[in-house]
DNA sequence: CCAACATATATTGGTTGTCAATATATGCGC
DNA sequence: GCGCATATATTGACAACCAATATATGTTGG
């Protein structure tokens, strides 16, 4: 699996709670980001569409709420399992980096 | 400051232990990976030249040895407050993910 | 009542960082 | 002398993202 970015990544850890549709995805990204990442539509609906062709995520249903359409996205097992190495890369590099950051301030105290 | 990709962070965080030249930032970033990220002289010169512009890191002196040019950069105290930043960043999304996956867990078993 | 805003999906054009490939040159081992 | 490690550099292509715009419905406030 080729490198995931911080937008995509976001997408597959709201999803891994259950199923969203694009715009739930954009709250819970927000959310869950501290308001930090606030996913354009263009990011997140391209995103969505090649997530479906890489067979992380899959198109599971459709819905009309309060008169708009509402199209839901759910997690597959190989999205769950890309998820897992994803989130264990991202914490082997903030270890190796904060490991190396505490060797640096003693040098500058 | 814009996203930071995998690259560039391992360029940081090796520069963190101190000054290198361009192919020994290319050793360390391998073995500081674990062999799985091995940069490309495209990615790594392209990288510096970005990172000197942008004032993370700087240009320090210039080596001979063995007959061979060596071009030492080392980190800027801002370059210090960027991997700082991004590490603190990683390890945010790593949590909130190990979070989310310690969650799912359950309902699969 | 209508203007602004939140909800909801979609497309287009541009930027950026990386990959892939190639280039040049020196020192060392076989 | 040939290949390999060392060392820097450039070029073209690609993938993911940002910015902007578009469309349409429901809700809220003046």
């Amino acid at each position: 699996m080729a490198e995931m970015r911080e937008p995509t990544f976001l997408v597959l850890t709201v999803l891994a709670d259950g199923p969203r549709h694009g715009y739930g995805i954009i709250r819970d990204v927000a959310e869950l980001s501290g308001d930090r990442v606030k996913l354009l539509p263009g990011t997140l609906y391209a995103a969505l569409d090649r997530l479906v062709a890489q067979g992380l995520v899959e198109h599971v249903r459709d819905e009309i709420a309060e008169g708009r359409l509402r199209r839901y996205y759910s997690l597959t097992g190989a999205g769950l399992e890309a998820l897992r190495a994803e989130t264990a890369r991202l914490r082997q590099l903030a270890t190796v980096a904060e490991a190396r950051l505490r060797a640096v301030n003693p040098r500058l105290a």
